[in-house]
DNA sequence: AGCCAGGACTGAG
DNA sequence: CTCAGTCATGGC
């Protein structure tokens, strides 16, 4: 069976063991694009609690951001962890949008491509968050890869192309992975919200560094089933 | 006590 | 162009 009927099969298998998940977690466009940025390489408890003391401070606004002094912002994301980084990252961006106003109408009125472009010129935002940034909060869209999709598809012989594996980590780049689940499903952004959202919902359950997917009942069940 | 989490960037070689 | 090193907190 070839990759894009297992990575179809995969999705309602997830759907149906997990359910709707409902993401982004965060109301608003511009808490999405916080928590997005601050979510890097972090537990997503930690970041809840920055962005927590981030509302206390009306600071879920990238214009109010601008006006506040990066030892402030700093100390209010501390608990998410790379806080001077992120700090810098989310006052880059609010720099970036105030090119628009700080309208993200205005920003997010553009393709996705000029629009992923113009987020990777930020410094701070990769590949991982602007595509993040794009799906959750610009609603259009682009399927976001993460460690958890390497990791559970690699480990169940699912991956773009025809490299050899070397490592788990760095096999295949970003958009590689990224186009192999682009050209698998329609392209539509509920659809790659809801599946997003279900590989991590896998990942955090089954599929952490250790012990190894080959254990994670639920990918097992799948392999085993297709 | 480590090890890891919904990454990104830099400087060496 | 690879890739190890760096950034940093909190939970298990």
């Amino acid at each position: 069976m070839n990759n894009k009927r297992k990575i179809n099969i995969i999705y309602r298998l997830l759907f149906n063991h997990f359910g709707p998940q409902h993401w982004w977690p965060g109301n608003s466009r511009e808490e999405i694009i916080t928590g997005a940025i601050l979510t890097q390489n972090t537990a997503w408890a930690n970041v809840e609690k920055a962005v927590h003391n981030l509302k206390s401070n009306n600071l879920i606004n990238f214009h109010s951001l601008l006006n506040t002094s990066h030892s402030k912002v700093a100390a209010l994301i501390k608990p998410s962890g790379y806080f001077n980084q992120k700090a810098e990252t989310l006052h880059c961006f609010a720099r970036h949008l105030s090119i628009y106003d700080f309208d993200l109408n205005r920003f997010f009125n553009q393709n996705i491509l000029e629009l992923r472009n113009e987020l990777l010129s930020i410094r701070g935002i990769g590949r991982e968050t602007a595509d993040s940034i794009i799906l959750y909060s610009a609603n259009k869209p682009i399927f976001v890869i993460d460690a958890y999709t390497r990791r559970i598809f690699s480990r169940n012989k699912i991956t773009p192309g025809s490299k050899i594996i070397v490592a788990e980590k760095r096999k295949y780049e970003y958009d590689d992975w990224r186009l192999m689940f682009e050209s698998s499903l329609e392209k539509e952004n509920k659809l790659f919200n809801e599946y997003h959202a279900l590989i991590v919902q896998t990942g955090k359950n089954f599929c952490k560094t250790r012990p190894l997917c080959n254990q994670c009942p639920l990918i097992k069940v799948c392999a085993e089933s297709i």
